[in-house]
DNA sequence: TAGTTTTGGGACAAAATTGTCTTAAATATA
DNA sequence: TATATTTAAGACAATTTTGTCCCAAAACTA
């Protein structure tokens, strides 16, 4: 059951990871964050471009330089991150995969469907970028194979 | 939200075409059930015959040949066909595709994600051929655009 | 100013998924 | 037996996703 693209994948971990890095201030270079996730540095650079192109990341260059979350992390939720990797219609995709799939012209799993999705949405909805950082730091859970 | 494979997604809809023709006895031809979903014939003829292979269906060539179910519509779940087309561990994946991610080494939103895993996996345990083609049948719910 | 570090952006390659096509094998019918 | 119908199987192409590489632009440091 894989919901989300290696891209948002990556670039969830990524965001995680600096929220965990809770006392550290200023910008933290995607070398880094690639090196110790274990991730592709130009893969995560082009996934962190269309973050801070929508606003989620800002980025510095030179030394020092970095990127850095644009907001405290208990206001990044993940809903505002998958929207922008996967796209504003996440929550709203059809199981059997029929354009225009709703409540006048449903697949015969919409309404299961629909309530998962809502479930999840919720939880998205809920879940910001701090409250996950935390759970890292205090080390009972892991970004990295 | 995108969970299936298209080769899922044709395989499901194609399959509940099937349990849907409730009188009908015989085999259905592959070419009738492609034309009526609009789905490419040789793409599902390749998804149908996996599904031939692991014991989900059984074909028969030649004039009035085509394909069948093998239990009666209400002996088949949707799980049997996810294990089938999208592999065994379909409802034990990571979120951040972390391998091994369990209970004893927990990605940060695992807690989070089993329960939603199991309640999907709950439901398509529970959820059969037969039931999906009834909806279809009594003609409120559909499986084209 | 020169050199180093870092992100930005694009070209490009590899791999996986999706889709098309051709031919063979099995079966029925005339 | 010859022909038509249907699945089986594999080659192949197109598309999308994933991953790599190179060079430019920005900023710091000496």
């Amino acid at each position: 059951m894989r919901v989300l693209s290696k891209a948002t994948v990556y670039g969830l971990r990524a965001l995680v990871y600096m929220a965990s890095e809770r006392e550290r201030t200023g910008y933290v270079s995607i070398g880094e964050i690639s090196e110790r996730l274990n991730i592709s540095f130009h893969f995560l650079t082009k996934t962190f471009q269309t973050l801070t192109q929508h606003g989620i990341l800002e980025s510095y260059r030179g030394p020092n330089g970095g990127v850095a979350l644009t907001k405290p992390a208990d206001q990044l939720f993940l809903t505002d991150i998958v929207h922008v990797l996967e796209g504003v219609d996440f929550f709203d995709k059809c199981l059997l995969g029929l354009p225009g799939c709703g409540t006048f012209a449903p697949c015969p799993v919409h309404d299961f469907w629909k309530a998962a999705k809502e479930a999840m949405k919720n939880e998205f909805d809920n879940t910001s970028l701090a409250e996950l950082g935390e759970k890292v730091t205090d080390d009972r859970f892991r970004l990295v194979a």
